[in-house]
DNA sequence: CGTAGCATTGATTCTCTTCAAGAGGTGTGG
DNA sequence: CCACACCTCTTGAAGAGAATCAATGCTACG
């Protein structure tokens, strides 16, 4: 898309600092973040960033590319709790911790830019408004969880896919790009274990809705063809019950 | 148990404060604290904290009796997010925004302390030990979300109700309460709704644990008998997959 | 061009849900 | 104190939905 640029070292050369921190943040209060964050690093297609018992934790703001986040049970079962695309922000469940509880995978060449908890911490002391951010994308993040536990206990599995399609697509809006064209980085075994759902469960769903004519599948990319109709399923399922 | 007392008004005189707080917390930072606490309140069983929509928002933590707290779809659909018992703290999900986005509710007669979360945001300004006591309390609900989300996603009936009957028991050790005796403040109902499950197959799976002769089932008081097995079954089930 | 990994589709099995009835317990009013 | 109604919980039988097992098709990459 844009002209290779070398990486910016200020958050305010980036693009997407309007998503990492609210458009309130002054000039200011941005420089004495980027400060603190490390040179943005990249990570190879399945590469951890951390992983499960790590000591060194910071929060990482995602670039480019997309990561999922997992915990780890010692019977070696894996349970993905989040995506992550551009503009987002992980690491929010070691903040205050010593060791990391959960495991972050890249999806593909992902850069990120690191910023240490304790180095964010310490400036939230004197930011009210960056502590006040902290607070707030935490707080989101936990109702957003709340959100996704509705789903999984009550939802059918098309109901969960459709939900997913459309947070995605509502995902891409606020980085301005189409909603209604999707890339999935995540292959279907990663969407089913996120989503609660065997993988051939997920390729059905995926299928009846392209055979409803909703959407078209090609592999990762999906196009949404009647955004209204989808969401018409997910309030459908929830009048019924 | 014990006799009656007035409420306290300062942290340092709950007994609870070393459940709402970090024992490294020092008797200048309790006293603050304390100045924030509004007395506490008393609320009847089915009576609402806050709900949906309220804009003042304040974080509560639990002195006495349970509450239960629950997102509310615009289709009239309830989910359970948790379940909160003495020294536990509620609201998190509203620190930072503006309105709440949960209600919580009386299981029983309950009594809360409550701090306002702009005074609570301002204090931790300028005691960090709070600050990052929030940030860890916060993390860690996080965290459990995860592994809730695990048990929603891939866990049977039986292991989503004897998670839940193990974690009740911690919790009651961390009161320095018997580990084996549970109370259920809450119906079979909610409880079904919390696991995502159907009334019936809670009450099932807890008939069945009764017949293997795992746990004691009277009403709402639990008796359990075997620890050990019940975490095997859990074990088992992470090992079969 | 061939292989390896990923995705789709089909058939069967199983768990949980749903529908339905009955038991237990509690609280109120006679 | 008992009787009745109400509510919650338990238990049973039938059915739906998703998981699993199994095979085929597709795509990408060496």
């Amino acid at each position: 898309m844009t002209a290779f640029r070398p990486a910016a070292t200020r958050c305010l050369d980036c693009g997407l600092h309007k998503l990492c921190f609210p458009p309130s943040f002054d000039e200011h209060a941005l420089n004495r973040i980027s400060q603190l964050v490390a040179q943005p690093s990249a990570f190879a297609k399945n590469e951890t960033v951390y992983r499960l018992g790590d000591s060194m934790t910071a929060l990482y703001a995602v670039r480019s590319g997309a990561l999922k986040t997992s915990v780890l049970l010692p019977s070696g079962e894996e349970q993905i709790t989040g995506f992550y695309l551009p503009g987002e922000v992980i690491g929010l469940d070691n903040m205050g911790q010593s060791h990391c509880a959960s495991t972050a995978t890249a999806l593909e060449k992902t850069t990120l830019c690191e910023l240490p908890v304790n180095g964010i911490s310490q400036l939230s002391q004197q930011l009210p408004e960056l502590q006040g951010h902290l607070f707030q994308i935490m707080s989101t993040e936990l109702r957003q969880d709340y959100q996704r536990m509705h789903l999984m206990a009550q939802a059918s599995a098309e109901v969960r896919v459709v939900s997913f399609l459309l947070g995605l697509s509502a995902r891409q809006q606020q980085r301005h790009l189409a909603t209604n064209e999707l890339r999935l980085s995540m292959g279907r075994a990663d969407l089913a274990n996120h989503l609660g759902l065997a993988l051939e469960t997920v390729s059905r769903a995926l299928s009846q809705l392209a055979d409803d004519g909703l959407i078209e599948v090609s592999g990762k990319n999906i196009r949404i063809i009647h955004a209204e109709q989808l969401a018409e399923r997910v309030a459908a399922d929830c009048h019924s019950s």
